[in-house]
DNA sequence: ATGAAAGCGCTAACAG
DNA sequence: CTGTTAGCGCTTTCAT
C-alpha cells in the first residue's frame, strides 16, 4: 500500500514561515491571526495540499466528529424491503449533514457485532450512540451511557435506562385506537390482530392498544404474533383464519406484515376490504402500492431519526434543554383495504 | 457532556506492575510474553475495564481499520424503495464483518457533501474508499487514488481511472444481448427500450447492448432515456407509445424502470405480455411481486458488493494477486412478463 | 498576536 | 522476555 505521505501541520509551517501554534489556530479559523500571516498560511495550506490529521487532532479533542447509528438487526434486515430502516437512516443522516458531523452506521444483528459495537463507542471512536430498533432489555444503552458516552434512543427503550437516556417515540397507542375505531364505526366486529414482536416496544405497544380498544367495545380478541416482516404476516394471517374463518377485520402491526396478510387472505379467495378489512401501521411506501392500497396507521418514521439526531447533537453540545422523552403523533391514513 | 475518564494503557501497567510495551503486547496478542504476566495484564485490564484509545493507536499505526463506501447519491435515492444500493451494501458488509473492518457508509449525493468525503478520506479517517454508482467521470476516485489511498471501485470507471483503480463489473452486454434474444425468439419484431441515465456505465452498456442487438436482428430501435427511477420508467414508457403505438415488446435497463413502465402500460388497457412484451434488469425482490412478475436479467448484486470489499482488503493487505477487474456474469430470468 | 513547550495514549525499535 | 525511549500530528496553555 503505497501511502504517499501527507503534509503535517509542521511542513506548513515551515513553509509558511510561523510556529505550528500559528498553523493551527488559521486552520481551526482562530480569529486572534493577523490577516498577512493568515493569508500566507492559508497559501501554504492550499500548495501543499494540507488535511489535519483526524487520529492525532482526537487524540488531544477527544471528540471525533462522528456519530453511531446502532441498527440491532442483521444487514439483510436493515436492507430488506422493509422501508423502515431506510426511513430512520434518512433522517438521522438529514440532522447529521447539516450539523457537519459524520454518521457511522453499525449493525449489530448479531452476539459478536453487539460486542464490536461496545468496543467501538469505547475506543472513542464516535461521540455518541443512537439506537433504533431495539430488543428486548438490550443492555447497551445503558452500559455506553453509564461510561459516559452520550447515547439516545429511538423507540423507548425497555429497561430503566430511560432514567439516563433521551428518546424519542410515536403514539402507538392513539394509532391502534383510531384504527380500532375506524372498523368498528364502519361495522366491522371480529376484529383480529397480527401483532408485532414481544420483545419490542412498538410489538407490546400496538397490542395493548389493540387489546384496550377491543375491551372497551366489549369485543373478543384474536392474536396472532409475527415479527414485522412479510412472511410472518402471510403464516399469522393463515393462523388467524384458522381460527376464525369468519373474522371481517385485521389490525396488522406493521405494513409489511400487512402486505402479507393481504396476499394470504387474497389466496383464500377473500375480497378486501368486502370480505375482510386490514389495516397495517407505518404508512411506507408498499402500502400505496399493495393491492388494494392499505388503510394504515402513518407513523412520521423520517421524523423519529430526525428527532434523535437533533437530541443527539443536544447532548453531545452540553446543552440542558435536550428533552428526556419527545413522542410523535401518528395519524390514521384511509385507503381502499377498510 | 459528562465523559468518565477512561482507563490508559499507563495505568492498566501500574495496576498490573509492568510496562506499558508489555501490556501493549498483551493488549495486541504478541506471543512473546510469560504466561504469568499476561494473565495478571489480562486481569488489570478487565478489572479496569480497558479499551484501547483508537485515535492513539491511529496515530501510530497509521491504520483505523475502517474502510468507507462512498454512494455519489442523495440519503433519499439510496434508501428509497429500489433495492440496488441495498444489496450492495449487504455484500459489502458481509465480507467487512468477515474481516473486522469497520464500514463506514457516506452518501455524497451534492458538491458539499462530495467535498466533505474527499477530506474525509484524506484526513486519515479510513483504511481505503469504495465507490459505488457512480456517475460520469468523477475525479475523486482518481485523486484519491493518486493521493495513495486505496481505492475500489463497484461498476467501471468512466476515467482513466481504470488505471489505478481495481473495480467489479458485471457483463451488461451479456445480459442484454440474451433478453433481446429471448424477444426476437418469443416472435417480437418492434422492440423498444428504456435506457437508464446516460452519464453512468451501467446505463451506457446496456443501451449499447440494445442497439447491438437490434442491429444485428436487422431491426430498427425505438429509445427513450429513464434515470433508474420508477418515476422515470412510466414517462419513458409513455413517450415509447406515444412514438409507436403498435410496439410490441421493451427492454427496461432496470426493475424499477420496468416497474414503472408496467404501470403505464397496463393504464392504456394493454396486457402483458400478450400485448407488450417487457424484461427488466437487475432482478431485485419487486420484480417478483410485480403484476406480472417481471422477466428480467439478473445480476449478483450481493456479489458485486462482496468482491468490491474482497478486493480492498486485497489491496489494504498490499496483496499482489488483487485482480485490477472483475466481470461477473448476468443471467436471464424468464418469469410472466415476457 | 505569536511562539515554545507540554502532552493526548499508543506502538515499535532497541537494549538488556 | 521485558523495559526504556522516542515519537505519531495535533491543540493548548503559558509566556513573550
Amino acid at each position: 500500500m503505497v501511502t504517499r505521505e501527507r503534509p503535517t501541520l509542521e511542513a506548513v509551517a515551515r513553509r509558511a514561515g510561523v510556529s505550528r501554534a500559528t498553523v493551527s489556530r488559521v486552520v481551526n479559523g482562530s480569529t486572534t491571526v493577523a490577516v498577512a500571516i493568515r493569508d500566507a498560511v492559508k497559501q501554504a495550506v492550499e500548495e501543499l495540499g494540507y488535511v489535519p490529521n483526524q487520529a492525532a487532532r482526537s487524540l488531544v479533542t477527544q471528540r471525533t466528529e462522528s456519530i453511531a447509528l446502532i441498527l440491532p438487526e442483521t444487514a439483510s434486515r436493515v436492507f430488506s424491503d422493509d422501508l423502515f430502516f431506510p426511513a430512520v437512516i434518512r433522517g438521522v443522516s438529514t440532522e447529521l449533514e447539516a450539523a457537519d458531523k459524520q454518521l457511522v452506521l453499525m449493525m449489530a444483528g448479531s452476539a459478536a457485532s453487539h460486542d464490536r459495537v461496545e468496543r467501538y463507542a469505547m475506543a472513542g471512536h464516535v461521540d455518541g450512540v443512537m439506537f433504533a430498533s431495539m430488543h428486548g432489555a438490550d443492555p447497551l444503552p445503558g452500559t455506553l451511557a453509564r461510561l459516559g458516552i452520550p447515547v439516545v434512543c429511538s423507540g423507548r427503550p425497555m429497561t430503566p435506562t430511560e432514567l439516563l437516556v433521551p428518546y424519542v417515540d410515536v403514539d402507538h397507542l392513539g394509532g391502534v385506537a383510531a384504527a380500532v375505531r375506524h372498523l368498528l364505526a364502519t361495522g366491522r366486529r371480529r376484529i383480529a390482530t397480527i401483532a408485532g414482536p414481544q420483545d419490542m416496544v412498538a410489538g407490546i405497544d400496538r397490542l395493548a392498544g389493540y387489546r384496550t380498544a377491543l375491551a372497551e367495545a366489549g369485543l373478543p380478541e384474536q392474536v396472532a404474533i409475527g415479527d414485522f416482516t412479510r412472511e410472518s404476516g402471510i403464516r399469522a394471517m393463515r393462523v388467524l383464519l384458522d381460527g376464525d374463518p369468519g373474522l371481517d377485520a385485521v389490525f396488522v402491526a406493521s405494513d409489511m406484515m400487512a402486505h402479507g396478510a393481504l396476499q394470504a387472505l387474497r389466496e383464500t379467495g377473500r375480497r378486501i376490504p368486502h370480505d375482510v378489512a386490514v389495516i397495517g401501521f407505518d404508512d411506507v411506501e408498499i402500502s400505496r402500492l399493495s393491492d388494494p392500497p392499505l388503510t394504515t396507521v402513518r407513523q412520521p418514521i423520517v421524523d423519529m431519526g430526525r428527532t434523535m439526531a437533533r437530541q443527539m447533537l443536544g447532548v453531545i453540545d452540553d446543552r440542558l434543554d435536550v428533552p428526556a422523552a419527545v413522542v410523535l403523533p401518528t395519524e390514521l391514513v384511509v385507503r381502499a383495504s377498510a
